[in-house]
DNA sequence: GATGGATTTGACCAAGTGGTCAATTCACGT
DNA sequence: ACGTGAATTGACCACTTGGTCAAATCCATC
């Protein structure tokens, strides 16, 4: 993921990767606060706490900094979705699936905003990845699911609906954020909270297609 | 909603309140593809096909005519969220809550995004809504919801993430329409397609609020 | 058809934008 | 100590930004 545009040819310097890594991350946040139009070279520079020169140097551009954090998003989302993979049986797939989703949302907030962001937008870059592997894991687990209901193990349903629930929820808990922290007393969910209600998100979803 | 900075007094003219709604919807669209800090003026004005001193003659500010936007948003938010209080049964207030909120998502997609963009850029608009209006809201409906509960008419959960999958589920169909139709073969959903993924989204949540 | 306020708009401005560049400093092998 | 390439950065540039303004035009009423 940080071999997208090394300046010169080695790249071994420790330093240097620490510093790319502060350059990385202040401009997840941003991005993820401002969207791409919207964020600028100079505040990701400011936050990362060095001259906007010096970004330059690492990242030629502001759009091969948002490529550089947009492919690390996608690579999580699919480490995420192997997870509904790892079992046979639709009720232990779908609770590690969901599980999954919503512990990614929990630890990368600012990775979920972005791609709601950049969906926002048009998804100008990421669109070659929904089109194809995106669509080629939902069609491939459209399959699965279809087997487990004339199997008889869940109801009846149009698969791909089924996922958007699950993305729709699970990155609810990232991208709204703040509205939830705001319905929170102006906490964000504590452990417990999220704990909670990832069980209960898990269950609703389980009970919602067993079969009748 | 049009009442927010008429210039001057009586604001009578009916070639007024049309331009006026053209910048308005423009506004919309800006807004809802590039967020507050991306969108311009200049563009919006462009999309309306007036001058940009013009847009600056009916709305004094960007940050004005973001906020007439944004209160229109607010009050239809709430216009969907009173079809919650039209029956006593859970089955038939839920039905229609997320029928409503569907058929919202679909009506009126850029609202939606509007919302959240700014709930992305954490909410600096909105907070005083969240935290009052809605967090009201949401805290009576909580009461009905523990009221069924101990009816035995739905099963045990905590009555906001129930919400917050409602939310989550209905507005994702709006938010994320490209994702949608990047997955659809790159055509949104037609009617027939949205009215059966309306139906799943009820039959889902029904089911996964049942009492075992 | 003259009056006067409502409306329109091209020209303009200060501040901010992404990006460049040459001059400097640094790190390290000799 | 020296040389060399990597890394740093202040200054700068062309362009865009939100917003202003005064001059022009419209239009209902007299």
């Amino acid at each position: 993921m940080t071999d997208t545009a090394p300046p010169p040819r080695p790249a071994r310097s420790a330093g240097r990767e620490l510093k790319e890594k502060g350059l990385f991350e202040a401009a997840r946040a941003v991005f993820a606060e401002e969207g791409f139009k919207g964020a600028t070279t100079a505040e990701i520079a400011r936050r990362a706490g060095v001259p906007k020169a010096n970004l330059h140097y690492y990242f030629p551009t502001k759009e091969a900094l948002y490529r550089a954090v947009t492919e690390e998003i996608l690579t999580d989302w699919l480490a995420a979705a192997s997870s509904f993979d790892e079992k046979d049986d639709p009720k232990e797939a779908i609770t590690a699936y969901i599980g999954a989703k919503m512990d990614l949302a929990r630890a990368d907030p600012l990775g979920s905003r972005i791609w709601a962001s950049e969906i926002l937008r048009g998804a100008p870059v990421i669109k070659d990845f929904l089109e194809t592997t995106l669509a080629e894991w939902l069609a491939s687990r459209e399959t699965i699911m279809r087997r487990w209901i004339a199997a008889g193990k869940i109801r009846p349903l149009e698969p791909r609906y089924f996922f958007y629930m699950i993305w729709a929820t699970t990155q609810h808990y990232a991208d709204f954020e703040d509205q939830i922290g705001a319905l929170n007393g102006g906490a964000p969910l504590s452990d417990e909270q999220f704990q909670k209600a990832k069980a209960q998100v898990i269950d609703t979803i389980l009970l919602g297609i067993t079969p009748l």
